[in-house]
Order: structure tokens, then sequence, then C-alpha cells
DNA sequence: TATGAATGAGTGTTCATTCAT
DNA sequence: GATGAATGAACACTCATTCAT
């Protein structure tokens, strides 16, 4: 049984072409970021024309857009089963939130660094909507953390900046990880939730 | 006295309009990215002409090369300052990094977001060169820690990716800083340092 | 009786989704010219998909000479209706003909603007049709003109280019006829004919 | 002495490459069209590379506005010199202008084509002052007819509508001239000059 | 009849860079 | 040190048209 297979971030939902073009966009933009990725890459990868792509999406910013779109539903919807499945403590809420987080930076690394780095390069309506859902992300940490100090289990007297910079860490993942590198995605994920509690200054379980 | 004035990132040994290029240059790349930057982006802010950027640097991409490696000099000149000018347990010279290393955050925050996303536009030497600066400011962080380690000041099972964390998440003050914020940039240093210590799981003081 | 009700340009004998086409070809040529205007435009504007136009005409030229046609032959008609009905003197005869041709105008001014600007655009056959439909015009005039010479109705040296003269000023209002100005229809009409007999030098009635 | 040489539209403060930019955009525009004609086209009969056009205009539609604003420039410079040179009756001041308007046509006659049927596609301010410059024309046209008008020269009753037809008349002659055909530019300027008093019912000199 | 997907050529424009002065 | 002119390559995007269904 394979709990974090890597599944494709693409909804069944798409259409035949854009599953294609929506990876090749996701492969491109990892590479070679946003600006540095031609449309023409992004065609090249999808093994289609050019021109083809804008039956699909009306822009170079669209693609992006559902691009980090499609890498937030993903990384909310891991996170919010993984909480609902764990435990009544927080710290077990939290740690399942962080161990889901990371399994989705290592399971989609480059959706993670593109989210992570491209995001600035939205504008207008589509930026808003990224950004909100990614605010959704920190929104539930910031919960998690705020239940955990009301419980006394957590001491820090910065639970929002204490959020953030979990999400921040975590995040930071996608930009040095190699698979098969000395840490296993699991041991990492037991690693940052540690690390997680320990910046909450967590009371000993 | 003015312990945390900004001071300018270029060295007076620059030529007369050097520092002017440079300085476009830098806010450029923050403002658009390396990419969506352009030459005649950079002349218009040094108001000069475009072909005369070429007498200074000579491409675009030294031109990053020379903001990112200016970044990176200054940075490391004020984590050894102040760690230089620190008590003799290890948590308190951490902390002392933590605090400069905020400070230049919040005194360069354009350079320091650039030197944290625009890094990967580098190829070839200049590359090498500005990865090895960046290394050599986590380095420091990995010698204090292990230090401390040692000292038994810290507990963490992982030092050195507790360190990288630490750099991850000061680094990424630059994504989210705004002057005149809900902290000063002292009280930013503070939150960081305890942040820091807590990460590394430090013995209480 | 409405005499100068606007009928459509499209004749009956038109299959279904053909008069819908030629409409909005016709208001998309009118607002951004035969190349500003996109075939997409023209489906847009008939509420059908781009690829169905081509069901109904070869080519953007086609669908271009089509437009022309039924402008031309409109406006023979109603021209060659006009003399008719007229009485013998030939003064009577052109006045009918230049009142006809200005309600024309005035009805259709989007398709005589476009017969006047976009006809360039057409090339081989379909460009030798729609001029000779477009001399067709003229030379009702010449003919007008000519016998009236020969009665002795007008004085002009040179009858030829004062007919053509003719066309240009009543082609001319649909560069800046506006619904709703200061003349109405009639007078417009009216004022045209009385400046076709000036400019022929007629005898006074 | 050459009395109807054809000098060239382009003032000689123009720099070196502009004037050959300005020559080959007329002569595309002319040949395809403001659409039909690329800046490529025009790149070629400049002999020039595409890319350095746009150091001398910003944009194609700046290259149409440069283009027409010349023509404009020239034409009300020969129709007012030969006003100001004209004898005292306004009926010999009309002709004077049809003929030296006539005498622009002929010597420029793409540029008249031109100006005639492209003005539609420039936008915003270029549009507007282009639009103005032609009514500078129109305005002389009407200031004459109406002096004329008032000296009782003219009895046309519809002195406004009459000018504007002139203007029409003179203008489409760029639409059908072919050099060497059968009417000289000078005898084209006396039949326009005939025509007009007698679209103003001019009493007999 | 009607459609969505597909394509290759072409669009205007911008790019980093070079060069003569 | 500084400039404007020049260039070839590349860009995102649109075009008219075709084709399978």
């Amino acid at each position: 049984m394979n709990e974090r297979s890597s599944p494709t971030l693409i909804p069944d939902t798409a259409r035949a072409g854009e599953a294609a073009i929506l990876n090749a966009a996701l492969e491109a933009f990892g590479d070679k970021g946003f600006y540095g990725a031609s449309m023409r890459d992004v065609a090249r990868g999808a093994k289609t024309s050019l021109s083809n792509l804008y039956n699909y999406f009306p822009s170079k910013s669209d693609l992006l857009a559902a691009v980090l779109r499609m890498a937030n539903d993903e990384l909310l919807n891991r996170i919010q089963q993984a909480v609902r499945g764990a435990g009544r403590r927080q710290a077990d809420r939290l740690s399942a939130a962080v161990r889901a987080h990371v399994g989705f930076v290592v399971d989609h690394q480059v959706a993670s660094l593109v989210a992570l780095s491209e995001i600035r390069y939205l504008t207008g309506a589509a930026r808003k909507r990224v950004v909100a859902a990614r605010d959704s992300t920190q929104g539930i940490y910031e919960e998690l953390v705020a239940a955990g100090a009301t419980a006394g289990e957590f001491r820090t007297p910065y639970p929002d900046d204490a959020a953030r910079n979990i999400v921040s860490m975590v995040s930071a993942i996608s930009t040095w990880y190699r698979p098969g590198g000395r840490l296993s995605a699991e041991e990492l994920g037991n690693q940052h939730a540690r690390f997680a509690l320990a910046l909450l200054e967590a009371t000993p379980g």
C-alpha cells in the first residue's frame, strides 16, 4: 500500500490536452521560472503547437494561475485530511499537518517551488485568488496553534508569527530537497514536526 | 549613535556611475525579478543610457552577480561583527547573529529578497561564487550551533537542519516585512532570536 | 407606405445561418476594417463557432465579396427603380437617382462605408465582379449625364468627370453621416440632388 | 522653374534614418493599408532592421500618425500659400485653393490616399491631432465660402456642406488618379476649380 | 450543420548586446 | 565615460484555415 504515491495534481475533470499542458507548464516554470520559460517551451513539453495552448488558456499568466491553484488545492486537501485523521491533542494535530505538508512538498517539489517563487508574477484577480488559497493554508496552522495555546500545549509568546515560520520552514524544503538524499520523506516529515513543536515551545507530551 | 541606519550596499571603491547602476539594478530586480526587469529599466533608474551600462558591467548576469555579491558581503560582515561582539555562551552568540541577520534583512529588504529569489538565474562561475558566499553565512550558523551542541546548550538532534531552518526563517522576512508594521526591527530581531533558540531546543539560560 | 425603411441587405434565398454571418461580417468590417476584423469577431457577432463560418463561406475574402456584392446589388436596384419611376427630363431622372443613392447610404451606412473603403482588399475574380458592379452604378450616372448633355440640359464641359464626382460626394456621406443630425435623410437627398445639378451646370428648369 | 515638383513630405529636421522609415511607411501603408502592411514591410522598405524602427517610433500607430501629420502639414501649407498669393475676389481665392489642393493630391497621391483611408486606425491623442489638422483644411474652405457668400459671389444655400463636398471631390482624386492619364495635373486643377465654383453656384465672374 | 482541437505562419513588440562616434 | 543607432533572436499572442467528429 503506497501511502505517499505522487498523485498528479491535475484533476480528472480536465480535458484531454489540458493535463499535458499543465504538466508541461509546471515543469517549464520550475525549470526556468515564469519569465524564463516561454510558451514555446510549454508547447514543446506538452507535445502540441504553440498556438494550441491558447485554446486552453488565454494567456501565460492564466496558465501559471491554473498551476498554482491546483497545487494549492491539493496542498490544502492533504493538510485538512491529515488534521481530520489526527488525535485530539493539538500537538498531534499540528504534527500531522506538518507531516502532510512536508509530504506534499516532497511529492510535488516543483509545484511547491513554483508556488513559492512565481506567485509574484501574477496580477489582478488571479493573484488575489492564489494569495487567498495560500492564506487558507496558513490559516489552518494559525488555528491549530491558537487552539494549542489556549489548551496550554504551546507556550510561545508569538503564536501567529510562529505559525508563519512553520510554513516558511516547510516551504523552503522545496528549494533544496533532492530525492534520495540523506533523509527519507517520512524522516523529513517527522523532523519538521519536531521543529514545529520546538518553535511553539510545546510542553513535553 | 544610529546602530541600524541603512548604510548603502555599494562600497566606496566604486567608480562614479557604478553606484547608481547597482542601486538601479537592485531596485529593478526587486521590482520585477531578474527576467522581468530589463537593462532598459536599469538604465532608466540609473539615469544613464542603455549602452553605458556595458561600460560598467559586461552583461546583465554580471550585474546581478555584483548585486548579490555585495549583499552577501555586507550580510556576512554584519553577522561576523555581531558574533565577535557577543559573549562567550553560544546561545548569546547565536542570538547576536540572528539579530544582526534580521537587521540586515530589514535594512536591505529588497537586496535580501533578490538574493533569496534571483540566485537561480546565475550560472557558471558567478553562480558558484554567490552560492559560496551564501554558504559562508550558513556556515557561521552551523558552527555556532555545533559549538552550542557540544557545550550542551542546544539539545536538538538535527543541528545542521536546524541551522538551515534558522536561515530560512530569517530570510523569509524579506518576503513579507513592511516598514512600520506591527513589530519594530529590534523586536523582530529579538523574536527571531527566541525562535532560533527554541528551534535548537536550547537549555534555559 | 414606408419608402425608406431599412430593408436588410440579405436576400431571402439565404440559408439559415447565412444572414447572421453576413450581418456580423458587415458590422465587423465596418467597425475595424477588413484586416482589423477577424473571423473570430465575425463568429462572435453571428453567435456561432469560428469553424462553422467556413461551412458558409470558403474564406474571409469571399465573405467580404458577398457583403459587397449584396450592397452593390441593392444600391443598383434602388437607383434603377428610382430612375424608372422618374419623369422624362434628365434633370429629374438624375435628381431621382441621387436621392435614391443618398437614401441607400443613409439606410445602409455601414455597408456603404465598407464598400467605399474595403474594396481594395479584394483580389482576383471577386474583385473584378465587385468593381464591375460599382462601375454599373457609375455607368447609370454617366448615361444620365450624357443624355442630359445631349438634350442641352447640362452644360458642363466634363460630363464624365462630373458624374464621377457626384458619386464621390454621395459616397462620402457614409464617412460622416450620423442619424439624427442636422439634416434629415430626405433633406440630405434634396441637397445632394441640387449639388449634382449645380455640378453639371444644369440650365434652370 | 519647377512650380509643382514633388518635394518630399519629410521635413529637414528629421534624423538620418527617420526619413527613410517615414517614406517606407508611407509606401507600405499606401500599398496594403495600415493593417495589411507589417512593420517588417516598413523595415524592408527602409532598408533597416525591424527592431531599429522602434528607435524612431514607439509603435506602428505612432508611425502612421507621423505620416499623416506630415501630409496634413504640407497640404495646409500649400493651400494657405496659394490663398495668400491669390487675388481679392473669393472665387479666385477658392480656385487657387482648389488648384493647390489638387496639386498636392497629385504630387503626394499615396500620402493623400493614406490620409483619406487610414485615419480610422488611429486612436486617442494621435487621432485627435490628425483629425484637427484635417479640420483645419476644411476650415479654410469654409471661410472662403462664407466670405464669398457674404460678398454675393456664391449663391448656394448650403455653404458649409458645399465646402465639405469640395474637399470630398478633391480628396477622391487620390483613389483613381494615375500619372500620365487623360488630364494633366494642371488641367485637373482647373477642372476641379470649375467644379467647385459650380457647386457653390458662383455668379459668373 | 455544427463544433472544439489543432496548426503554421505571421503579428507588433522587446530583448540583451554591439558598435561607431 | 557616454551616446544613439543598429541588430538578430526571441517573446506572447493572433491569424485564417483545416480536420475529425
